[in-house]
DNA sequence: CTGAAAGCGCTTACAG
DNA sequence: CTGAAAGCGCTTACAG
């Protein structure tokens, strides 16, 4: 178990070269001594090292994602987009997840994940730094590809929250609501501030004021606030305001999913639609802004594998525009039907 | 960015050694010296390569987990109580995934997982084993500690599933519910076996029949059956038989999701006692035998640790047993009720 | 087809 | 307090 390319060249009766051959399927090793060599391997339950490999070869053959907390459902399906794509290439996954506690050190925390060079290459996922900061990360010159994010100078995939937004509001608008209110998540959260803006243009285009009440947000941050008691208390806030909200946009599946217990405990419901479209949204009714999740993780795999092996090749960037897929939390009374087969369409990714 | 270790001794004007002492704050180096060194290494932009240390030192510090597909709910909690563990060591987290495609294969990707040697120990989750498989596996020494599993050899820790399913089962006849069915997932499943046993024991123990058509599954066994589709498809047979059951234990809470879709779809409500509390069945109103997920991914980690740093100690076993947690979907009329404030105690933990 | 040797980027006794 | 040197377990030109 614990042998090493030595003693199998040593059992063999070979060079340490020769027993290297053989499990690289190199040059051509005479039949005879490849099958004595992987005989004795066999006996003696060897297997190269791949730390070894990946230091004498110079790489390691894995790509590194860094992500704030696994636990989050939209992670959750990006990563099982990366897990099926990437038994497509030769690579292994490694996950770092970086703490969100003091937002300033996610810089230094993905630095030091990066600079201790296990990966190949990174795959960035929801971490949201500043100009300066994607600048410094960018000094790095090592393979990058960012997910829910957009910086000019990274490979990046994402979905076009504003857009998601204002499809939604507006959507419940043309549904005759005279007004309609917003559960938002942390307001230092990227996809939650560019939701509220597109809430809040759908809202102006309407001729609607905003009035900022209607905003809403549960005290939780944990996991940015994306969490179903965030939702929960989101929306009862709506509820017991003196002149609630007759419709509701909401930030997210899992906020929604709160949302919705909310309006049950406080005996009124008023139509809904959310942000994702997690697996499990169907099952609850749940109108929501569809992400390609899955997709997106098995495209951010492709960009990454080929910017590993062709550095210099001109950054891609994806933006995926969300589909609006009602379902009975928001049914849709007025005819503007998508129905749930044109999930996997009607999407469009510009390249720049 | 890709200066190594000889750059900054040279640089420093001083010896290999003395750089690596400053980045492994070892032996006194002299303030002055270690300064230097670390203004240099700022410079350019230099950190130890993990790759490299982790050859010299015969230790990565990363923890394998070797698990079948990510995407999972079950798993995901339990990568939670791991991730927010692993922080009070020094270890990263490596995740791999094999593919439940051949059965019998299994033993071999866990094997070449574990022979490339990438990580110190490994954390299996779900991956369940012939005897002589579980055999093999032991023969490499290598520290691993199973989660949803049981084997003598090893480190677990597990949740008694058929306890847990006698539970449920029991509580829904004390209930008066002269039939009770069953949705169960791939009769190959390690989990779902336990489940329909315990299932078994409790009704013949109140007397009653088992009836085959009783229970029942979908017919994607993607994920081993433990999806909403497939909830959803056993449900809708249940429902449809001639003499259908009264209420149903459902050996997973994200198959109840789909169960209590097409009980509405259906337009029949029966109780529905589930298995697992994932984060979301609160706010779906779910019955449910709760597993302690974040608790088991969070001791695992504790464990592996341990027998790394002190390879011989005896092997624990850790057996949860899963508690009733009563909701909407199977109100507890007859107050056996187990209030939610219990959660957290009223585990047996059995070691040997 | 196969071997000797240098090298991957570090750590760590061992001297001094 | 600091350096020279061996070693971690491989790969890979370079010869032959």
């Amino acid at each position: 178990m614990n042998s090493t390319i030595y003693d199998i060249a040593r059992e063999a009766g070979v060079s340490i070269a020769t027993v290297s051959r053989v499990f690289n399927d190199n040059s051509g090793v005479t039949p005879k001594t490849r099958e004595k060599v992987l005989a004795v391997a066999e006996k003696m339950g060897y297997h190269p090292r791949a730390l070894a490999q990946s230091l004498a070869r110079k790489k390691s053959r894995v790509i590194t994602v860094i992500v704030p907390v696994i636990s989050n459902y939209f992670f959750m399906e990006v990563l099982a987009g990366m897990q099926d794509k990437i038994v497509d290439y030769d690579y292994d996954l490694q996950i770092f997840n970086v703490k969100m506690a003091h937002d300033s050190d996610l810089l230094n925390q993905a630095n030091h994940i990066i600079k201790r060079g296990w990966g190949e290459g990174y795959l960035v996922i929801s971490v949201h730094l500043s100009d300066s900061e994607w600048k410094a990360l960018h000094k790095y010159k090592v393979p990058v590809v960012l997910i829910d994010e957009y910086y000019p100078g990274f490979d990046t995939v994402s979905v076009d929250s504003i857009e998601g937004a204002y499809t939604a509001t507006s959507h419940l608008i043309r549904q005759g609501h005279r007004s309609v209110g917003m559960i938002c998540a942390n307001p230092t959260s990227k996809p939650s501030i560019d939701r509220v803006l597109g809430y809040r243009r759908a809202m102006e285009d309407a001729g609607y004021m905003v009035d900022p009440e209607m905003i809403a947000a549960g005290e939780n941050m944990e996991r940015d606030g994306f969490t179903e008691s965030n939702g929960y208390e989101a929306m009862s806030r709506l509820l017991t305001l003196e002149n609630p909200p007759e419709a509701c946009f909401c930030a997210s599946d899992i906020q929604a999913l709160g949302a919705i217990k909310a309006m049950k405990d406080h005996g009124r419901q008023i139509p809904i639609i959310a942000f994702d479209d997690l697996e499990f949204s169907e099952y609850v009714g749940l109108s929501t802004m569809r992400q390609p999740m899955y997709e997106m993780g098995a495209l951010a795999i492709e960009k990454i594998v080929k910017r590993i092996e062709n550095p210099d090749t001109d950054v891609t960037h994806t933006v995926f525009s969300p589909d609006l897929i009602t379902r009975a939390s928001a049914p849709d009374y007025a005819g503007i039907n998508e129905p749930d087969e044109a999930r996997d369409e009607a999407r469009i990714s510009r390249n720049s």
